[in-house]
DNA sequence: AGCTACTCCTGGTAGC
DNA sequence: TGCTACCAGGAGTAGC
């Protein structure tokens, strides 16, 4: 699912064709992708120009100027499972499960695409509330061993669904977190209380490692959805390690993989590389 | 504080 | 071939 490097792959390939351009007109046909208002979404953003792309957590940012007095400051969009953003002509045929598309001042238009119609568009002013309970960046700086390492053990949890938590770290979702904690044979189910320092390392450099290979492979396409805004695959589910493999060798030791169900996500373990913590039995799927 | 269940959605696919 | 049932899951929320 789209996750920081299929977020950073489609904001980064949109942008040089969105910045600097002027929203004209704005059409809406699922009016919940934009929080129910789609008049209200609309009068927002119309007339403003898109003056730079950024990527926070899993959101989609564009900052914004101009436009009627009490415009939208930021448009921010959430992919959330199948989401896409393209840059498409305004006029002939939408694209299939279109939800929003921003007509633009060169007859083009940045279109949401959205086949199960989770993802959202929001129109912000100058301080978006959806980043005020954000972790760090994890390719950011601040992210480190030594974060990561004191952050795990303030609490008591088990390392996936924490990882997942984006009040905790930001970006990540159910793939990397799996690969993440394969690459450095951490069981999803260990308490986070109980964290070495030297484990906290290996992880904090797995996660930076895992996303930046993703990034540059333009994200993982394991489903009929992901796409890149130019219409590509990504190409980093090759690189895949435990996700999506359950029974199939593992490429480090060869025992089968292992799908079992936490926190309602599927969830990937090499049973020999990343032993089961004690007391804390895991069945399968 | 931390855990689980439920909700929103629909294309793809497995099973019959 | 055609039908049905189930699966995928990010994140918000409710309840214990």
């Amino acid at each position: 699912m789209p996750e920081l490097p299929e977020v950073e792959t489609t904001m980064r390939l949109v942008r040089p064709h969105v910045v600097g351009r002027v929203i004209q007109r704005v059409e809406t046909c699922w009016p919940r992708t934009v929080g129910g208002d789609a008049e209200a979404f609309a009068r927002a953003v119309r007339g403003t120009r898109m003056v730079r792309a950024w990527r926070r957590a899993k959101w989609v940012v564009f900052d914004l100027e101009g436009g009627a007095k009490g415009a939208a400051r930021h448009i921010l969009v959430h992919l959330r499972m199948t989401g896409r953003l393209v840059v498409e002509p305004s006029k002939g045929a939408a694209p299939q499960w279109w939800k929003v598309a921003l007509h633009l001042d060169d007859g083009r238009a940045l279109w949401f695409l959205d086949v199960r119609k989770f993802g959202r568009v929001h129109a912000r002013g100058p301080r978006p509330a959806e980043f005020d309970e954000l972790g760090p960046e994890p390719l950011s700086d601040e992210f480190d061993g030594a974060w990561l390492h004191a952050a795990l053990r303030a609490r008591r949890r088990a390392l996936k669904p924490l990882l997942l938590e984006q009040a905790f770290l930001a970006g990540l979702g159910n793939i990397y977190v799996d690969e993440s904690l394969h690459a450095v044979g951490l069981h999803p189910l260990a308490d986070s209380s109980r964290t070495t320092r030297e484990q906290a390392e290996r992880l904090a450099a797995a996660i930076k490692r895992v996303l930046a290979a993703a990034i540059e492979r333009e994200g993982s396409s394991f489903d009929a959805f992901y796409r890149t805004p130019e219409g590509n695959p990504g190409s980093y589910q090759d690189q895949f390690q435990v996700y999506g493999r359950e029974g199939e060798p593992c490429r480090s030791c060869g025992a089968p993989i292992r799908k079992f169900v936490v926190g309602q996500r599927g969830t990937h373990v090499c049973p020999r590389c990343q032993p089961p913590p004690r007391g804390r039995s895991v069945k399968k799927n």
